[in-house]
RNA sequence: GGCCCGAUGGCGGAGUGGUGACGCAGCGGAUUGCAAAUCCGUGUACGCCGGUUCGAUUCCGGCUCGGGCCUCCA
């Protein structure tokens, strides 16, 4: 088959360009993971999703990928420019928990989301508390050239370095502002470095530095922990849109600064666009959002959301509803009954399906998953990817091929997509609503009791108990082998 | 106020200078005691006004509407 070359979309020229790793056969990523004062939401997960996405593809492109995912845990401010209450700090203390057990709690929620989305784990999580040393070290090495002490901080003066703001195409220092900036900076981009702890006070949070007792400035731990585990350059930096206008900036600022050069840090800055609902995007400051778990608890299997995600290109805004979502779960069980249909089709001869291409010799085949690489190859669009899985596991076409080679084509797919098309069930996929109001084993004997009128023509009483199951929200499903699911109300 | 982005059928969402993917819903058929589920088949769209072009949904300009960023945010 043809080699797709892999287009990535870089930010920075915001022109597609073609990956070309800094180290040969090699891949090195960093993602902008989350704020733990709180629980991620779903468009949080679209960004990781999205950055699972860019990992699967290096890695099935063959590259040895190192993956890094920050868990920042400190350093977010809830309000003003530079000043103000930090996000863990401000949560403890409406909790009566410590700061730390905020911490911990919201990155173990975090985990689980990211587990039953079926994202791979990086190599490593890097932790933003446990990384601070390094931060002052960073923050004391650029400390001279580029940056300035005022009463609540270390500021960083942005007009040092070369291009600021090349990334966000909209640096401005001039424009009203919506808020009163901090006295005494220099430029409104000037950020900080490091924050002091205001006179008088104490934080659960606070390091001392040679600025003070304070603790470092939100951008600070991306520079520091990216160059730490992938060196001075790497490859692939990724992160939600928002990043690109601020929080990106102001690393490439640092980086910069660092490297003495021009050098932005990555080759290439990659960003995933929101998810959005009606009333615009979701936000996790302004209250209210969906998480996973309210998918869950409504029923819906999580891997009908990683589809839903990967069923809009990462770059475009993607409309939530339920309805979609309740879309891509009637998608993803019909995906799922046709490759169990293929499988027991296949299992007289008990072959180990291995996603290899070498297993593979039908030229149509073979012709679908050359169309799907080249799709994931450019720019990942997973969307068109999508049809392309799908033309293998539907088409009328695909009838006459070896089940074997159109399994392993699904799989040698389903390496990229992460769907875990191969092992998901009919099963799994039923809606499985937390606040169902009938019993599963009553519902089963309900069923047995309806099987023995109908098989006794007793058709009243059948419909009887059927009508008695659909008021309770369960329906029936004679020709489906899951016998019965739940109706959803989204 | 400044900067940026988008507008595709009922919903979501790809893509393209010239036969308008795909998914879900809908409709028709098969199946079913009847349904549902499943399978097969199938109709409908490129915001408005100009321009460039043999030809524009696709390129350019204007307009309208929607969204994002400028403060933490995936």
């Amino acid at each position: 088959m043809t080699d797709s070359v892999l287009t990535l979309f870089n930010s920075l020229t915001r022109q597609p360009e073609e990956f070309r790793p800094v180290h040969a056969g090699e891949a090195r990523v960093y993602t902008c993971g989350p704020t733990v004062y709180n629980y991620q939401h779903i468009g949080n997960m679209r960004a990781f999703i999205f950055a699972d996405t860019l990992g699967r593809v290096l890695s099935w492109k063959g590259y040895d990928l190192t993956h890094i995912i920050n868990i920042t845990d400190v350093g977010h401010l809830t309000s003003d420019a530079d000043a103000g209450d930090d996000k863990m700090e401000k949560a403890a203390s409406e909790s009566g928990k410590s700061a730390w057990d905020i911490a911990k709690y919201y990155t173990d929620a975090y985990w689980r989301d990211i587990k039953r989305l079926n994202i791979r784990q990086p190599a490593k999580w890097s932790i933003a508390t446990e990384h601070v040393e390094q931060m002052i070290d960073f923050a004391k090495s650029i400390a001279d050239k580029h940056c300035y002490e005022l009463d609540s901080g270390l500021y960083f003066d942005t007009s040092t370095v070369p291009d600021y703001g090349r990334l966000a195409r909209a640096a401005t220092d001039e424009g009203e502002s919506r808020i009163d900036p901090v006295e005494g900076k220099r430029h409104a981009t000037d950020f900080a470095i490091w924050r002091k702890t205001p006179e008088g006070e104490t934080r659960q949070m606070e390091w001392d530095s040679p600025w003070g007792r304070g603790a470092p400035g939100w951008h600070l731990e991306c520079s520091v922990m990216s160059k730490m585990y992938l060196g001075e350059t790497f490859d692939i930096h990724t992160g939600g849109i928002d990043h690109r206008e601020i929080h990106h900036p102001n690393e490439i600022a640092q980086n910069q600064a660092h490297s003495r050069s021009a050098d932005t840090g990555a080759t290439i800055w990659m960003h995933n666009n929101f998810l959005v609902d009606r009333g615009g995007k979701m936000s996790k400051s302004a209250g209210g959002f969906l998480t996973l778990q309210v998918l869950v608890d409504k029923g819906v299997h999580p891997l009908a959301y990683r589809l839903m995600c990967l069923q809009a290109h990462y770059r475009s805004e993607l409309e939530f509803t339920f309805e979609n979502l309740l879309a891509a779960l009637t998608r993803l069980k019909r995906m799922v009954m046709s490759v169990e249909d293929l499988q027991s089709a296949d299992s007289q001869h008990a072959r180990t399906v291995s996603g290899r291409l070498a297993d593979i010799s039908s030229p149509q085949v073979l012709f679908q998953v050359d169309e799907f690489s080249a799709a994931m190859c450019d720019d990942l669009n997973s969307v068109r990817g999508l049809t392309h899985l799908e033309t293998v596991l539907n088409a009328k076409g695909m009838k006459k091929v070896d089940p074997f080679e159109r399994l392993s084509a699904i799989q040698f797919m389903d390496e990229v997509l992460g769907l875990n098309l191969l092992t998901l069930e009919r099963e799994d996929m039923r809606i499985r609503p937390i606040d169902a109001d009938i019993e599963e084993a009553e519902v089963e004997r309900q069923l047995d009791l309806r099987a023995e009128a109908k098989s006794n023509k007793n058709f009243p009483a059948a419909d009887a108990i059927r009508d008695e199951l659909a008021a309770k929200g369960v329906e029936i499903m004679d020709g489906d082998p899951l016998r019965w699911e739940w109706r959803i109300d989204a």
